[in-house]
DNA sequence: CTCTTTGCAAAGACTTTGCATCCAA
DNA sequence: TTGGATGCAAAGTCTTTGCAAAGAG
């Protein structure tokens, strides 16, 4: 777990990949890939990336960056999140934090991915299973949803 | 965490907790009642438990299914499970038992609850977030299908 | 020029909903 | 009898796909 370093990902590095692998590198590519990077904090599933991109470079369809996304996820650079609805969140790969939402009131919050070690011996030691804690967020109730609770 | 015990759930039980908040025991809810007791351990997804209640009594609509699905849930009698899938699992709440699920080849594993129990209490003190284990399975590789590996 | 990418519209997977009919209590 | 439950078909949400036209290298 942890120590899967893909580096600082600058656009021109993740245009390099696209090109690298045979890509070519697009109005709409760049568009994605500029609000990945700009708005990385903000935890945008697809349709809301969609609707970014749509704004920076009106006329692009769903379906692209849809498309677009995939490609990014082949090669390592994005991944998705479930978080329990049915909409995907996607992040920039070397960000590395895995996830707390509250089926409440849907907050979302980062955890480093070192939170899991523990737990991550455990279930490699009793069950030989590797789990991946970024790939889907932990659900449960964040401070303001939780009622009854001293300081 | 843990705690939550729901007591052991007859098919009479489930019928008079039905009968008490003001619904009806129809045919199909006894079906759907009996396919979620008896499959208990095959981790059905709505669309399986579908099929199922429809072969045993053939003509059930998967709208009913769905619907009595979602009464039985909030009548506490099950809970749904967020798999990384599209679909969704159903089990019979009292299961209490969280899931591993291997995104390479879907394998399902049951974990006891208290595993997670010292992640829990970390998230608690640091983040003040209380996780609820069994609402979303944790995503990783099973033994099968993680490559190298000694012994 | 060639091969990838795009827009559009249609299809797909999963789930919900409206409504007239039907049935449990 | 009388509200809740059901079947059917349509709608909804999120995502994928086919295909001809447009575009990057």
């Amino acid at each position: 777990m942890a120590g899967e370093e893909i580096g600082p990902r600058t656009p021109e590095q993740i245009f390099d990949t696209i090109r690298t692998s045979g890509g070519r590198v697009t109005v709409s590519l760049r568009t994605l890939v500029d609000v990945l990077i700009e708005d990385e904090e903000r935890h945008l599933t697809a349709d809301e990336l969609i609707a970014e991109v749509d704004l920076r470079a009106p006329g692009i369809a769903a379906s692209t960056t849809y498309r677009l996304l995939q490609r990014l996820e082949e090669l390592d650079v994005v991944e998705h999140i479930h978080t329990g609805s049915a909409a995907a969140m996607y992040q920039l790969r070397h960000h590395g934090h895995a996830h707390l939402v509250c089926h409440e009131c849907g907050s979302i919050t980062d955890i480093p991915e070192e939170t899991f070690a523990t737990l991550a011996a455990t279930l490699d030691r009793t069950y030989r299973f590797a789990i991946e804690p970024r790939h889907a967020a932990l659900l449960g109730r964040c401070s303001n949803c939780t009622p009854e609770r001293g300081s």
